[in-house]
DNA sequence: TCTGGGGTCCTAGGACCC
DNA sequence: TCTGGGGTCCTAGGACCC
């Protein structure tokens, strides 16, 4: 299942004077954005998902343009997925508009898989928005149906039709085939699943590493699949942010204020998930096409900003000359495995070992650590733009974007 | 005026260990 | 006499997904 047009949907809901006209839910032209969503009618002028905001203004420029509301979009997809496991127990969601879900007839009822998911779209729609089915024996299969008919499309593969349903389609069709796989497959004169299908297993596991064998598979609808049921998350790898800035940045200073910004970011993120991790990336982006990232492995797990970001300052050296501009500053942390949020001793003496390598912070780490927390707090309440430091304004860019909304701005 | 942000997974080379 | 093989960890980059 796959909510139709989701993000623009739920605008057009909750503003009703929006309907029938083309809407765009995406970063705004100015500030470098791109499409994330874009109506059925901003559509017929071309507009579609990742498309950069410039060309979509051109394309249309009296589309009514938003930021987007993303706890709403998040209430409402709770509701749709509560729908789904209330009509049958196995359901994986694999994100915030997209679920898999186990109707093989005779398993869990008797009841035609057709028929359940008719009532599912019936069910969705009474929220105010739609969604596409594809029903099929695999997973592969199921979601290129789903794609097939929107809006409020309902796609059936019947078992043992799946190599004829596929054949025809070009192989960008299968998710895990992007613009590399595709143009490389072009190359080698494989331009559709029908072909795909027929390769050497072999052949293209030379070419397309551990991926290779099992896309001839799935590209023949013979793939094996298991829905997993999602009720524990999966566990967390990295967290990080990053920012595209309007302008590029130039000076040490504004990189320094950038990575303060973006690290600030992440560290809250990291204490609200309970996560610590050893290991924090910069990464830089110079332009569209060139993006460097540089690594260091800690010795012991943080969720402090004022460690993490201090490491990615010193990171910088490795990556950036005096100069260049930048477009892009992120700062990650991973290496989570088998690492707790490290406890603060707060009875344990400054002096107890030397600033730095300790396992004892100093009494400076303490406090810029019960600084996050707070922080963390007036966040929360007020909104992630709601503080920053003096330090971290720095940037040219102009952080506090006014959103041309409603209320829950 | 000229392509986002949050992720996951894979590959490959080098260091290092036994 | 003159340099193996298997494994792990670290780092960097890239493809891909929504």
């Amino acid at each position: 299942m796959d909510l139709d047009a989701f993000f623009a949907s739920v605008e057009q809901l909750d503003h009703p004077e929006w309907r029938g006209k083309p809407v765009i839910v995406g970063g705004s032209a100015e500030r470098r954005g791109v499409v994330s969503t874009a109506s059925y009618e901003a559509r017929r002028y071309g507009v579609h998902s990742a498309m950069p905001s410039f060309q979509a203004k051109r394309l249309c420029p009296q589309a009514i343009w938003t930021h987007g509301h993303h706890a709403r979009y998040r209430e409402l997809s709770d509701q749709v997925m509560a729908i789904l496991g209330d009509e049958t127990p196995l359901v994986e969601q694999v994100s915030i508009d997209e679920a898999f879900f186990d109707v093989t007839p005779g398993r869990f009822s008797r009841e035609s898989p057709i028929d359940i998911c008719r009532r599912i779209q019936d069910r969705v729609s009474r929220l105010g928005i739609t969604c596409s089915i594809g029903l099929g024996v695999n997973k592969t299969v199921a979601k290129i149906a789903s794609e097939r008919q929107k809006p409020r499309g309902l796609t059936v593969v019947l078992p043992g039709t799946e190599g004829a349903f596929l054949a025809p389609l070009p192989v960008r069709a299968l998710s895990g085939i992007g613009a590399a796989s595709e143009s490389r497959l072009s190359e080698m004169g494989i331009r559709t699943l029908g072909q795909l299908a027929a390769q050497d297993p072999e052949r293209m596991r030379r070419a397309f590493g551990v991926h290779g064998p099992r896309m001839v598979l799935r590209a023949a609808g013979r793939e094996e699949s298991v829905v997993r049921a999602s009720d524990e998350p999966e566990e967390v790898k990295s967290v990080s942010n990053e920012r595209t800035f309007a302008h590029d940045l130039t000076t040490r200073e504004e990189l320094e204020a950038a990575i303060g910004h973006v690290s600030a970011l992440a560290g809250s993120r990291l204490r609200k998930k309970g996560l610590a991790g050893t290991q924090v990336t910069l990464k830089l982006k110079f332009d569209i096409y060139h993006t460097h990232t540089a690594q260091r492995q800690l010795d012991e797990p943080t969720d402090d900003e004022h460690v993490f970001g201090a490491v990615a300052r010193e990171l910088l050296d490795g990556l950036w000359v005096e100069g260049t501009g930048v477009r892009l500053v992120g700062v990650g942390v991973s290496g989570f495995d088998g690492a707790r949020p490290r406890q603060m001793d707060l009875f344990a003496g400054d002096d107890a070992t030397p600033d730095g390598a300790g396992a004892t912070p100093s009494s400076h780490a303490r406090d810029l650590r019960a600084l996050s927390v707070a922080t963390d707090d007036i966040r929360r309440r007020f909104g992630s733009d709601a503080l920053s430091y003096g330090r971290d304004l720095r940037f040219r860019d102009d952080t506090s974007h006014t959103l041309p909304m409603d209320g829950r701005d």
